[in-house]
DNA sequence: AGTAGGAATGATACACTATATCATATTTTT
DNA sequence: AAAAATATGATATAGTGTATCATTCCTACT
């Protein structure tokens, strides 16, 4: 299974998650930042919820674990503006496959990440994102054009079987 | 924009989008009888009108063209019953992009359809279903495993703008 | 032909996902 | 300090989809 914090990989392997975490809100702070927007409190504990949970979360999904973990409210109608909010600054990727969201896994890289593809298990919550080589991208991008149409969203989602799933499935078809 | 009919593409010119219509009904009878199911009046009338529509439709925009036309209710929850019952056959795609859903464009050829690959239309409701080139579909298997993941269904779903839309949106950027 | 069993539909309730709208508060700019 | 832009509160409602149990309809079999 690939980490989706894939980026830091190579430091050593104390650095443990909670650090990882930090470093991630720093950025997506900055990203904030250069957009003129503002990284409340709010958006923050939300942005810190998906992060920890590391597998795509529904809006009311997160609306519940904000509210189990704090005193003020957080309605879900606030959880769909502060998703979108992120989307719109793609640091937060929608997945219409099972209407869930998941914090932008390219974060804390320097990547340009042109085509996010997610890869989710059909059976257990786990997601991963990968990025699409730039060769089968251009492809996709000419099949698309031939058909008479322009691209404006690369992203795929695919209904897939984590290995770890479609072990345990082979197992219990004997 | 190529017809959802393009397997008729090469027959005259007369030949009626009712008669193509027809020919396709027949055809998905004949799935449903191979399977040992039956294509029953309701079922046929719905599919009838997501023919007729040739744009994808959400279930309960089926469920009022039915009513539209016709003295018998057709409630939600059957329009719901009977998508799933064309879905488990391939007879008919859930869009969850837009969560619609399309008859297959392929019923009445005799491809045998591996990938489906729907190219939406973020502005007006159009859709066309090409196939992916099982190079690209080879690619992105091998890709997919790479990340320790198995495709269990190679259909995708891309973010478009039709030609059209895509001319007139430059149009109204001036 | 009658009947048992499976297939399909009816009916009702409810859960989940998402947006619209108007009011209020907070921050930034001038 | 006031104006403008940004962000959140509050409420209502639209849209999408499943669960469940009852009933009807069809088919195959004796």
């Amino acid at each position: 299974m690939v980490s989706r914090f894939h980026c830091f990989d190579s430091l050593p392997e104390k650095v443990c998650q909670q650090e990882k975490i930090k470093k991630t809100i720093l950025k997506a702070k900055g990203v904030c930042d250069r957009a003129g927007t503002r990284f409340t409190k709010k958006r923050a504990r939300i942005f810190k919820i998906m992060l920890q949970a590391d597998i795509p979360l529904s809006a009311y999904e997160i609306a519940d674990l904000y509210n189990q973990s704090s005193n003020e409210k957080m309605p879900p109608m606030s959880v769909y503006r502060i998703l979108q909010f992120f989307v719109s600054l793609n640091l937060v990727h929608k997945l219409s496959l099972n209407n869930k969201y998941v914090t932008c896994s390219h974060i804390s890289c320097d990547h340009t990440h042109e085509a996010p593809q997610f890869l989710l298990c059909n059976n257990c919550a786990i997601a991963t994102e990968i990025s699409m080589s730039s060769k089968l991208l251009r492809d996709l991008k000419k099949l698309v054009k031939n058909a008479g149409f322009a691209l404006i969203n690369p992203q795929l989602e695919l209904q897939c079987l984590c290995d770890t799933c479609y072990a345990n499935s082979k197992i219990s078809l004997r």
